[in-house]
DNA sequence: TAGTGGTCTAGACCACAAA
DNA sequence: TTGTGGTCTAGACCACTAA
Protein backbone atom coordinates (compact mmCIF):
# COMPACT_ATOMS: atom_id res chain seq x y z
CA UNK A 1 0.00 0.00 0.00
CA UNK A 2 1.61 3.28 -0.60
CA UNK A 3 0.70 6.66 0.85
CA UNK A 4 -0.36 8.75 -2.20
CA UNK A 5 -3.59 11.14 -1.46
CA UNK A 6 -5.63 13.45 -3.56
CA UNK A 7 -4.42 16.98 -2.54
CA UNK A 8 -7.74 18.25 -1.76
CA UNK A 9 -6.44 21.95 -1.84
CA UNK A 10 -4.24 21.52 -5.32
CA UNK A 11 -5.91 23.46 -8.52
CA UNK A 12 -5.29 20.15 -10.31
CA UNK A 13 -8.46 18.06 -10.39
CA UNK A 14 -9.23 14.79 -8.50
CA UNK A 15 -9.32 12.72 -11.87
CA UNK A 16 -6.33 13.89 -13.09
CA UNK A 17 -4.08 13.28 -9.49
CA UNK A 18 -6.15 9.85 -9.62
CA UNK A 19 -4.87 9.00 -12.61
CA UNK A 20 -1.50 9.88 -12.01
CA UNK A 21 -1.70 7.49 -9.06
CA UNK A 22 -2.93 4.55 -10.55
CA UNK A 23 -1.43 4.79 -14.02
CA UNK A 24 2.32 4.53 -11.70
CA UNK A 25 1.36 1.58 -9.66
CA UNK A 26 0.97 -0.21 -13.40
CA UNK A 27 3.38 1.72 -14.84
CA UNK A 28 6.31 0.59 -12.61
CA UNK A 29 5.00 -2.96 -11.93
CA UNK A 30 2.96 -2.64 -8.41
CA UNK A 31 0.25 -4.33 -10.08
CA UNK A 32 1.73 -7.03 -12.26
CA UNK A 33 -0.42 -7.64 -15.90
CA UNK A 34 -3.24 -10.06 -14.86
CA UNK A 35 -3.96 -8.45 -11.41
CA UNK A 36 -7.11 -7.38 -9.98
CA UNK A 37 -7.06 -3.92 -9.75
CA UNK A 38 -9.04 -3.00 -6.48
CA UNK A 39 -12.78 -2.90 -6.58
CA UNK A 40 -14.34 0.90 -7.61
CA UNK A 41 -16.41 0.88 -4.54
CA UNK A 42 -12.66 0.11 -2.77
CA UNK A 43 -10.71 2.77 -4.80
CA UNK A 44 -13.60 5.25 -3.68
CA UNK A 45 -13.30 4.49 -0.31
CA UNK A 46 -9.18 4.57 -0.25
CA UNK A 47 -9.00 8.23 -2.12
CA UNK A 48 -12.24 10.02 -0.64
CA UNK A 49 -13.68 10.59 -4.22
CA UNK A 50 -17.08 9.75 -5.82
CA UNK A 51 -17.48 6.60 -7.60
CA UNK A 52 -18.18 8.88 -10.88
CA UNK A 53 -14.25 10.29 -10.59
CA UNK A 54 -12.98 6.77 -10.18
CA UNK A 55 -15.01 5.70 -13.39
CA UNK A 56 -13.63 8.60 -15.25
CA UNK A 57 -9.81 7.33 -14.82
CA UNK A 58 -10.69 3.86 -15.39
CA UNK A 59 -12.10 4.60 -18.66
CA UNK A 60 -9.20 6.80 -19.55
CA UNK A 61 -7.00 3.66 -18.36
CA UNK A 62 -9.21 1.37 -20.36
CA UNK A 63 -8.92 3.44 -22.92
CA UNK A 64 -5.26 3.77 -23.26
CA UNK A 65 -4.84 0.01 -23.17
CA UNK A 66 -3.46 -0.44 -19.39
CA UNK A 67 -6.27 -2.13 -17.73
CA UNK A 68 -9.37 -4.23 -19.06
CA UNK A 69 -12.58 -4.15 -17.21
CA UNK A 70 -15.11 -7.30 -16.82
CA UNK A 71 -18.89 -7.07 -15.45
CA UNK A 72 -19.10 -9.16 -12.32
CA UNK A 73 -15.94 -10.11 -11.93
CA UNK A 74 -13.17 -6.98 -11.61
CA UNK A 75 -10.96 -4.82 -13.36
CA UNK A 76 -7.34 -6.39 -14.33
CA UNK A 77 -3.64 -5.03 -15.49
CA UNK A 78 -3.83 -5.56 -19.14
CA UNK A 79 -0.90 -8.00 -20.45
CA UNK A 80 1.60 -5.77 -21.94
CA UNK A 81 0.98 -5.19 -26.22
CA UNK A 82 2.77 -2.72 -28.66
CA UNK A 83 0.22 -0.37 -28.42
CA UNK A 84 0.63 3.25 -27.63
CA UNK A 85 3.94 4.93 -28.24
CA UNK A 86 2.97 7.10 -30.62
CA UNK A 87 -0.46 8.76 -29.88
CA UNK A 88 0.26 9.27 -26.03
CA UNK A 89 2.33 12.06 -24.87
CA UNK A 90 4.73 10.25 -22.90
CA UNK A 91 7.49 11.13 -20.84
CA UNK A 92 11.38 10.38 -21.76
CA UNK A 93 11.60 7.89 -18.63
CA UNK A 94 8.48 6.58 -19.28
CA UNK A 95 9.42 6.05 -22.67
CA UNK A 96 13.12 4.33 -21.84
CA UNK A 97 11.63 2.04 -19.43
CA UNK A 98 9.41 0.82 -22.35
CA UNK A 99 12.02 0.57 -24.14
CA UNK A 100 13.97 -1.52 -21.52
CA UNK A 101 16.56 1.02 -20.99
CA UNK A 102 17.28 2.84 -17.42
CA UNK A 103 16.92 6.72 -18.28
CA UNK A 104 19.05 9.30 -17.02
CA UNK A 105 19.44 13.12 -17.44
CA UNK A 106 22.45 15.71 -18.07
CA UNK A 107 21.33 19.32 -17.55
CA UNK A 108 23.42 21.47 -20.57
CA UNK A 109 21.61 24.81 -20.18
CA UNK A 110 19.24 26.61 -18.30
CA UNK A 111 18.78 30.87 -19.03
CA UNK A 112 16.27 32.76 -20.34
CA UNK A 113 16.33 33.99 -23.78
CA UNK A 114 14.30 36.11 -25.93
CA UNK A 115 11.57 34.42 -28.50
CA UNK A 116 12.92 34.16 -32.15
CA UNK A 117 10.50 35.02 -34.70
CA UNK A 118 10.14 31.31 -35.87
CA UNK A 119 9.39 30.16 -32.14
CA UNK A 120 6.97 33.02 -31.59
CA UNK A 121 4.47 32.13 -34.04
CA UNK A 122 4.42 28.63 -32.64
CA UNK A 123 4.20 29.71 -29.47
CA UNK A 124 1.47 32.71 -30.62
CA UNK A 125 3.73 34.83 -28.47
CA UNK A 126 5.74 38.33 -29.75
CA UNK A 127 9.03 38.00 -31.05
CA UNK A 128 11.18 38.97 -28.27
CA UNK A 129 8.75 37.83 -25.60
CA UNK A 130 10.77 36.00 -22.17
CA UNK A 131 11.49 32.61 -22.97
CA UNK A 132 13.15 30.15 -19.98
CA UNK A 133 15.46 27.64 -22.56
CA UNK A 134 16.38 24.62 -20.75
CA UNK A 135 18.32 22.02 -22.53
CA UNK A 136 18.95 18.45 -21.40
CA UNK A 137 20.90 15.34 -22.72
CA UNK A 138 19.15 12.52 -21.98
CA UNK A 139 21.23 8.73 -21.50
CA UNK A 140 19.64 5.44 -21.80
CA UNK A 141 21.91 2.98 -20.00
CA UNK A 142 24.28 5.71 -19.20
CA UNK A 143 25.11 6.13 -23.12
CA UNK A 144 23.81 9.50 -24.96
CA UNK A 145 20.48 8.73 -26.25
CA UNK A 146 18.91 12.31 -27.60
CA UNK A 147 19.08 16.52 -26.75
CA UNK A 148 15.90 17.78 -25.72
CA UNK A 149 15.40 21.89 -26.29
CA UNK A 150 12.64 23.00 -23.98
CA UNK A 151 11.44 26.61 -24.87
CA UNK A 152 9.19 27.48 -21.78
CA UNK A 153 6.46 31.06 -22.18
CA UNK A 154 8.26 32.57 -19.20
CA UNK A 155 5.23 34.11 -18.01
CA UNK A 156 3.45 31.05 -18.18
CA UNK A 157 5.74 29.46 -15.16
CA UNK A 158 7.83 32.35 -14.03
CA UNK A 159 11.10 31.31 -12.06
CA UNK A 160 10.98 27.96 -13.90
CA UNK A 161 14.53 27.68 -14.37
CA UNK A 162 15.44 27.52 -11.09
CA UNK A 163 14.68 24.03 -10.51
CA UNK A 164 17.33 21.33 -10.91
CA UNK A 165 15.99 19.94 -14.08
CA UNK A 166 18.62 16.90 -13.89
CA UNK A 167 15.94 15.18 -11.16
CA UNK A 168 13.13 17.14 -11.49
CA UNK A 169 10.63 16.05 -14.44
CA UNK A 170 9.83 19.55 -16.15
CA UNK A 171 6.08 18.06 -16.87
CA UNK A 172 5.77 17.58 -13.06
CA UNK A 173 7.06 20.63 -11.63
CA UNK A 174 4.60 22.66 -14.35
CA UNK A 175 1.94 20.58 -13.02
CA UNK A 176 2.45 20.32 -9.23
CA UNK A 177 3.79 24.20 -8.93
CA UNK A 178 2.19 26.21 -12.28
CA UNK A 179 -0.82 23.74 -12.35
CA UNK A 180 -0.59 23.25 -15.96
CA UNK A 181 -0.93 20.14 -17.48
CA UNK A 182 0.45 19.43 -21.25
CA UNK A 183 -2.86 17.36 -22.33
CA UNK A 184 -2.14 18.05 -26.25
CA UNK A 185 0.69 18.58 -28.55
CA UNK A 186 1.60 18.86 -32.56
CA UNK A 187 5.04 17.76 -33.72
CA UNK A 188 6.96 17.37 -37.11
CA UNK A 189 9.31 14.33 -37.68
CA UNK A 190 12.18 15.19 -39.99
CA UNK A 191 15.37 13.26 -40.70
CA UNK A 192 18.41 15.46 -40.29
CA UNK A 193 22.42 15.64 -39.96
CA UNK A 194 24.12 16.12 -36.81
CA UNK A 195 25.95 19.27 -36.70
CA UNK A 196 29.49 19.55 -34.67
CA UNK A 197 28.79 19.98 -30.93
CA UNK A 198 25.61 17.23 -31.27
CA UNK A 199 28.13 14.61 -32.41
CA UNK A 200 30.55 15.57 -29.36
CA UNK A 201 27.67 15.68 -26.84
CA UNK A 202 25.94 12.22 -28.44
CA UNK A 203 29.00 10.95 -28.90
CA UNK A 204 28.82 9.95 -32.42
CA UNK A 205 30.59 10.86 -35.90
CA UNK A 206 30.20 13.81 -37.35
CA UNK A 207 27.66 14.39 -39.88
CA UNK A 208 25.30 11.33 -38.42
CA UNK A 209 21.78 10.62 -39.06
CA UNK A 210 19.52 12.33 -36.52
CA UNK A 211 15.95 11.88 -35.90
CA UNK A 212 14.25 15.36 -34.94
CA UNK A 213 11.14 15.97 -33.06
CA UNK A 214 9.86 19.43 -32.86
CA UNK A 215 6.68 19.62 -30.91
CA UNK A 216 4.53 22.53 -29.63
CA UNK A 217 2.68 21.53 -26.75
CA UNK A 218 -0.58 23.16 -24.94
CA UNK A 219 -2.26 23.52 -21.98
CA UNK A 220 -5.60 21.88 -20.61
CA UNK A 221 -6.01 25.58 -21.65
CA UNK A 222 -5.94 24.74 -25.27
CA UNK A 223 -2.68 27.64 -24.68
CA UNK A 224 0.91 26.69 -26.12
CA UNK A 225 3.37 26.58 -23.20
CA UNK A 226 6.17 24.62 -24.39
CA UNK A 227 8.21 24.26 -27.96
CA UNK A 228 10.62 21.69 -27.42
CA UNK A 229 13.54 20.02 -30.08
CA UNK A 230 14.66 16.66 -29.39
CA UNK A 231 17.37 14.86 -31.82
CA UNK A 232 17.61 11.15 -31.27
CA UNK A 233 20.92 9.10 -32.34
CA UNK A 234 19.15 7.15 -35.33
CA UNK A 235 21.18 4.33 -34.28
CA UNK A 236 19.59 4.04 -30.73
CA UNK A 237 16.13 5.31 -31.53
CA UNK A 238 13.30 4.56 -33.89
CA UNK A 239 9.86 5.81 -33.53
CA UNK A 240 6.69 2.80 -34.12
CA UNK A 241 3.27 3.70 -34.73
CA UNK A 242 0.28 1.26 -36.49
CA UNK A 243 -2.19 2.96 -38.71
CA UNK A 244 -5.58 2.44 -39.82
CA UNK A 245 -7.81 1.86 -42.82
CA UNK B 1 -35.78 20.52 -35.07
CA UNK B 2 -35.83 16.50 -35.37
CA UNK B 3 -38.16 14.29 -33.67
CA UNK B 4 -35.32 11.96 -32.65
CA UNK B 5 -36.05 10.80 -29.03
CA UNK B 6 -34.08 8.35 -26.46
CA UNK B 7 -36.27 5.33 -26.08
CA UNK B 8 -36.60 4.58 -22.77
CA UNK B 9 -37.33 0.78 -23.09
CA UNK B 10 -35.15 -0.12 -25.04
CA UNK B 11 -31.82 -2.03 -23.27
CA UNK B 12 -29.68 0.17 -25.48
CA UNK B 13 -28.44 2.72 -23.18
CA UNK B 14 -28.91 6.12 -23.21
CA UNK B 15 -25.73 7.53 -24.01
CA UNK B 16 -25.15 5.33 -26.72
CA UNK B 17 -28.61 6.74 -28.73
CA UNK B 18 -27.96 9.99 -28.23
CA UNK B 19 -24.35 9.39 -29.38
CA UNK B 20 -26.00 7.93 -32.68
CA UNK B 21 -28.12 10.57 -32.56
CA UNK B 22 -25.99 13.84 -32.41
CA UNK B 23 -23.65 11.95 -34.38
CA UNK B 24 -25.79 12.14 -37.40
CA UNK B 25 -26.52 15.37 -36.52
CA UNK B 26 -22.56 16.43 -37.06
CA UNK B 27 -22.13 13.65 -39.90
CA UNK B 28 -25.32 14.87 -41.81
CA UNK B 29 -24.44 18.45 -41.46
CA UNK B 30 -27.44 19.50 -40.33
CA UNK B 31 -25.02 20.81 -37.70
CA UNK B 32 -21.88 23.08 -39.46
CA UNK B 33 -18.26 23.28 -38.92
CA UNK B 34 -18.25 26.29 -36.81
CA UNK B 35 -22.18 26.09 -35.54
CA UNK B 36 -22.51 25.95 -31.90
CA UNK B 37 -24.08 23.17 -30.57
CA UNK B 38 -27.02 23.29 -28.06
CA UNK B 39 -25.45 23.65 -24.44
CA UNK B 40 -25.60 20.70 -22.42
CA UNK B 41 -28.59 22.06 -20.28
CA UNK B 42 -30.91 22.34 -23.49
CA UNK B 43 -29.95 18.62 -24.95
CA UNK B 44 -30.58 17.71 -21.19
CA UNK B 45 -33.73 19.43 -21.52
CA UNK B 46 -34.62 18.26 -24.72
CA UNK B 47 -33.61 14.39 -24.63
CA UNK B 48 -34.84 14.17 -21.03
CA UNK B 49 -31.67 12.64 -19.61
CA UNK B 50 -29.11 14.02 -16.92
CA UNK B 51 -25.99 16.08 -17.78
CA UNK B 52 -23.59 13.14 -16.94
CA UNK B 53 -25.22 11.27 -19.76
CA UNK B 54 -24.96 14.17 -22.15
CA UNK B 55 -21.30 14.87 -21.47
CA UNK B 56 -20.57 11.13 -21.78
CA UNK B 57 -21.88 11.65 -25.33
CA UNK B 58 -19.89 14.95 -25.69
CA UNK B 59 -16.85 13.41 -24.57
CA UNK B 60 -16.79 10.70 -26.93
CA UNK B 61 -18.01 13.19 -29.79
CA UNK B 62 -14.58 15.20 -28.86
CA UNK B 63 -12.14 12.36 -28.71
CA UNK B 64 -13.48 11.49 -31.93
CA UNK B 65 -12.69 14.95 -33.37
CA UNK B 66 -16.22 15.48 -34.27
CA UNK B 67 -16.72 18.64 -32.18
CA UNK B 68 -15.04 20.65 -29.80
CA UNK B 69 -15.62 22.43 -26.82
CA UNK B 70 -15.15 25.90 -25.01
CA UNK B 71 -15.79 26.76 -21.46
CA UNK B 72 -17.83 29.87 -21.35
CA UNK B 73 -18.65 29.57 -25.04
CA UNK B 74 -20.45 26.69 -25.73
CA UNK B 75 -19.83 23.75 -28.25
CA UNK B 76 -19.01 24.10 -31.56
CA UNK B 77 -18.96 21.76 -34.75
CA UNK B 78 -15.44 20.95 -35.73
CA UNK B 79 -13.95 21.94 -39.10
CA UNK B 80 -13.05 19.24 -40.90
CA UNK B 81 -8.99 18.65 -40.54
CA UNK B 82 -5.98 17.38 -42.51
CA UNK B 83 -4.27 16.32 -39.60
CA UNK B 84 -5.20 12.96 -39.07
CA UNK B 85 -2.57 11.69 -41.77
CA UNK B 86 -0.54 9.92 -39.06
CA UNK B 87 -2.96 7.67 -37.61
CA UNK B 88 -4.51 6.72 -41.05
CA UNK B 89 -3.44 4.54 -44.14
CA UNK B 90 -3.07 6.90 -47.19
CA UNK B 91 -1.81 6.18 -50.44
CA UNK B 92 1.01 8.64 -51.98
CA UNK B 93 -1.52 10.09 -54.49
CA UNK B 94 -3.83 10.86 -51.33
CA UNK B 95 -0.62 12.40 -49.13
CA UNK B 96 0.90 14.29 -52.11
CA UNK B 97 -2.62 16.28 -52.85
CA UNK B 98 -2.81 16.94 -49.14
CA UNK B 99 0.66 18.24 -49.36
CA UNK B 100 -0.23 20.50 -52.20
CA UNK B 101 2.14 18.60 -54.51
CA UNK B 102 1.38 16.70 -57.92
CA UNK B 103 1.87 13.07 -57.59
CA UNK B 104 4.03 10.97 -60.35
CA UNK B 105 5.82 7.52 -60.37
CA UNK B 106 8.39 5.47 -62.03
CA UNK B 107 8.46 2.01 -61.93
CA UNK B 108 11.83 0.87 -60.75
CA UNK B 109 11.74 -2.78 -60.68
CA UNK B 110 9.54 -5.60 -60.41
CA UNK B 111 10.57 -9.46 -60.27
CA UNK B 112 10.07 -11.95 -57.66
CA UNK B 113 12.66 -12.79 -55.26
CA UNK B 114 13.21 -15.35 -52.53
CA UNK B 115 12.07 -13.61 -49.11
CA UNK B 116 15.08 -12.96 -46.42
CA UNK B 117 15.21 -14.88 -43.22
CA UNK B 118 14.27 -10.62 -41.87
CA UNK B 119 11.31 -10.31 -44.26
CA UNK B 120 9.99 -13.80 -44.01
CA UNK B 121 9.78 -13.24 -40.19
CA UNK B 122 7.75 -9.97 -40.31
CA UNK B 123 5.64 -11.12 -42.76
CA UNK B 124 4.68 -14.45 -41.12
CA UNK B 125 5.99 -16.73 -44.13
CA UNK B 126 9.14 -18.79 -44.14
CA UNK B 127 12.27 -17.71 -45.53
CA UNK B 128 13.21 -18.62 -49.08
CA UNK B 129 9.51 -18.52 -49.71
CA UNK B 130 8.56 -16.13 -52.66
CA UNK B 131 7.88 -12.55 -52.89
CA UNK B 132 7.23 -10.11 -55.76
CA UNK B 133 9.22 -7.08 -55.65
CA UNK B 134 7.68 -3.82 -56.59
CA UNK B 135 10.23 -1.17 -56.30
CA UNK B 136 8.81 2.53 -57.72
CA UNK B 137 10.33 5.88 -57.92
CA UNK B 138 7.94 8.60 -56.37
CA UNK B 139 7.74 12.27 -57.97
CA UNK B 140 6.11 14.97 -56.68
CA UNK B 141 5.72 17.71 -59.21
CA UNK B 142 7.83 16.01 -61.02
CA UNK B 143 10.94 16.13 -58.82
CA UNK B 144 12.13 12.43 -57.30
CA UNK B 145 10.54 12.84 -53.54
CA UNK B 146 10.94 8.94 -52.65
CA UNK B 147 11.76 5.45 -53.35
CA UNK B 148 9.32 2.74 -52.33
CA UNK B 149 10.23 -0.87 -52.39
CA UNK B 150 7.10 -2.83 -51.72
CA UNK B 151 7.65 -6.74 -51.07
CA UNK B 152 4.02 -8.52 -51.43
CA UNK B 153 3.42 -12.06 -50.52
CA UNK B 154 3.38 -13.71 -53.76
CA UNK B 155 0.97 -16.34 -53.10
CA UNK B 156 -1.39 -14.36 -51.79
CA UNK B 157 -1.63 -12.07 -55.58
CA UNK B 158 -0.10 -14.49 -58.01
CA UNK B 159 1.15 -12.62 -60.98
CA UNK B 160 0.83 -9.28 -59.26
CA UNK B 161 4.01 -8.08 -61.45
CA UNK B 162 2.42 -8.28 -64.54
CA UNK B 163 0.57 -4.97 -63.87
CA UNK B 164 2.38 -1.63 -64.73
CA UNK B 165 2.43 0.05 -61.34
CA UNK B 166 4.05 3.21 -63.20
CA UNK B 167 0.32 3.41 -63.82
CA UNK B 168 -2.02 1.32 -61.48
CA UNK B 169 -2.48 1.68 -57.88
CA UNK B 170 -0.92 -1.38 -55.76
CA UNK B 171 -3.73 -1.02 -53.02
CA UNK B 172 -6.25 -0.62 -55.97
CA UNK B 173 -4.95 -3.56 -57.88
CA UNK B 174 -4.61 -5.55 -54.69
CA UNK B 175 -8.03 -4.81 -53.94
CA UNK B 176 -9.89 -5.32 -56.70
CA UNK B 177 -8.03 -8.29 -58.49
CA UNK B 178 -7.00 -10.01 -55.52
CA UNK B 179 -9.78 -8.81 -52.86
CA UNK B 180 -7.12 -8.23 -50.49
CA UNK B 181 -7.68 -4.58 -48.50
CA UNK B 182 -5.08 -3.76 -46.64
CA UNK B 183 -6.67 -2.56 -43.67
CA UNK B 184 -4.09 -2.35 -40.58
CA UNK B 185 -0.11 -1.42 -40.75
CA UNK B 186 2.68 -1.46 -38.73
CA UNK B 187 5.53 0.93 -39.15
CA UNK B 188 8.65 2.16 -37.90
CA UNK B 189 10.52 5.24 -38.74
CA UNK B 190 14.22 6.04 -39.08
CA UNK B 191 16.72 8.56 -40.12
CA UNK B 192 19.12 7.16 -42.03
CA UNK B 193 22.18 7.97 -44.53
CA UNK B 194 21.85 7.69 -48.19
CA UNK B 195 23.45 4.88 -50.10
CA UNK B 196 25.25 6.01 -53.66
CA UNK B 197 21.77 4.39 -55.43
CA UNK B 198 19.55 6.29 -53.75
CA UNK B 199 21.24 9.53 -53.85
CA UNK B 200 21.33 9.11 -57.37
CA UNK B 201 17.85 8.34 -57.58
CA UNK B 202 16.77 10.82 -55.59
CA UNK B 203 19.35 13.31 -57.05
CA UNK B 204 20.58 14.44 -53.51
CA UNK B 205 24.14 15.02 -52.58
CA UNK B 206 25.98 11.65 -51.35
CA UNK B 207 25.32 10.79 -47.63
CA UNK B 208 21.88 12.88 -47.19
CA UNK B 209 20.01 12.30 -43.92
CA UNK B 210 17.10 10.06 -45.17
CA UNK B 211 13.73 9.49 -43.29
CA UNK B 212 12.92 5.42 -43.84
CA UNK B 213 9.96 3.94 -42.85
CA UNK B 214 9.94 0.05 -42.75
CA UNK B 215 5.99 -0.97 -42.47
CA UNK B 216 4.35 -4.35 -42.67
CA UNK B 217 0.53 -4.00 -43.73
CA UNK B 218 -2.41 -7.00 -42.86
CA UNK B 219 -5.37 -7.78 -45.11
CA UNK B 220 -8.84 -7.67 -43.57
CA UNK B 221 -8.13 -10.97 -42.11
CA UNK B 222 -5.40 -10.17 -40.19
CA UNK B 223 -2.60 -11.81 -42.96
CA UNK B 224 0.45 -10.15 -42.98
CA UNK B 225 0.86 -9.59 -46.64
CA UNK B 226 3.07 -6.69 -47.39
CA UNK B 227 6.57 -5.33 -46.16
CA UNK B 228 7.43 -1.74 -47.44
CA UNK B 229 10.17 0.07 -47.25
CA UNK B 230 10.04 3.88 -48.19
CA UNK B 231 12.53 6.28 -48.20
CA UNK B 232 12.08 9.92 -48.07
CA UNK B 233 14.45 12.93 -48.92
CA UNK B 234 14.16 15.14 -45.84
CA UNK B 235 14.29 18.15 -47.53
CA UNK B 236 11.13 17.49 -49.15
CA UNK B 237 9.44 15.22 -46.69
CA UNK B 238 8.63 15.41 -43.00
CA UNK B 239 6.07 13.54 -40.88
CA UNK B 240 3.35 15.19 -38.58
CA UNK B 241 1.60 14.05 -35.90
CA UNK B 242 -1.01 15.00 -32.82
CA UNK B 243 -0.63 13.47 -28.96
CA UNK B 244 -2.84 13.31 -26.42
CA UNK B 245 -2.53 13.05 -22.41
C1' DT C 1 -26.14 -14.59 -2.26
C1' DA C 2 -22.39 -11.33 -2.25
C1' DG C 3 -19.45 -8.65 -4.94
C1' DT C 4 -18.37 -6.61 -9.19
C1' DG C 5 -18.78 -3.30 -13.03
C1' DG C 6 -22.66 -0.66 -16.11
C1' DT C 7 -25.92 2.89 -16.29
C1' DC C 8 -28.31 6.92 -14.69
C1' DT C 9 -30.01 10.72 -11.81
C1' DA C 10 -30.37 15.47 -9.57
C1' DG C 11 -28.20 18.24 -7.72
C1' DA C 12 -23.89 21.46 -6.34
C1' DC C 13 -20.13 24.74 -6.97
C1' DC C 14 -16.50 26.53 -9.90
C1' DA C 15 -13.98 29.10 -13.87
C1' DC C 16 -14.49 31.42 -17.82
C1' DA C 17 -16.55 34.33 -21.83
C1' DA C 18 -19.41 37.76 -23.38
C1' DA C 19 -22.57 41.30 -22.88
C1' DT D 1 -24.62 39.44 -14.59
C1' DT D 2 -25.84 35.55 -17.35
C1' DG D 3 -24.85 31.45 -19.68
C1' DT D 4 -21.50 28.21 -20.78
C1' DG D 5 -18.60 24.11 -19.94
C1' DG D 6 -15.52 21.72 -15.93
C1' DT D 7 -15.55 19.17 -11.81
C1' DC D 8 -17.53 16.51 -8.12
C1' DT D 9 -20.86 14.26 -5.05
C1' DA D 10 -24.07 10.67 -3.04
C1' DG D 11 -26.91 8.07 -4.04
C1' DA D 12 -29.91 4.45 -6.99
C1' DC D 13 -30.90 0.30 -9.65
C1' DC D 14 -29.31 -3.06 -12.97
C1' DA D 15 -26.64 -7.18 -15.11
C1' DC D 16 -23.30 -10.28 -14.60
C1' DT D 17 -19.86 -13.67 -12.16
C1' DA D 18 -18.67 -16.78 -8.89
C1' DA D 19 -19.32 -19.16 -4.75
Amino acid sequence: MTTDKINRHSKVPFYHQLYEILHNRVIKGEWKPGDMIPAEIDLVEAYKVSRNTVRQVMSRLVDEGFIYRQRGRGSFVSHPSLEHSMSRIISFTEDMHQRGFEPGTQLLNAQLIPASIDIAEKLHILPGEELALIARLRLADGEPMSIEESHLVHNRCPNVICYDFSRSPLRQVLSHDYGIRLVYARQVIRAILSIPEQSRLLKILPRSPLLQIERVSYSQDDIPIEFLKIFYRSDRYSLYNELHD
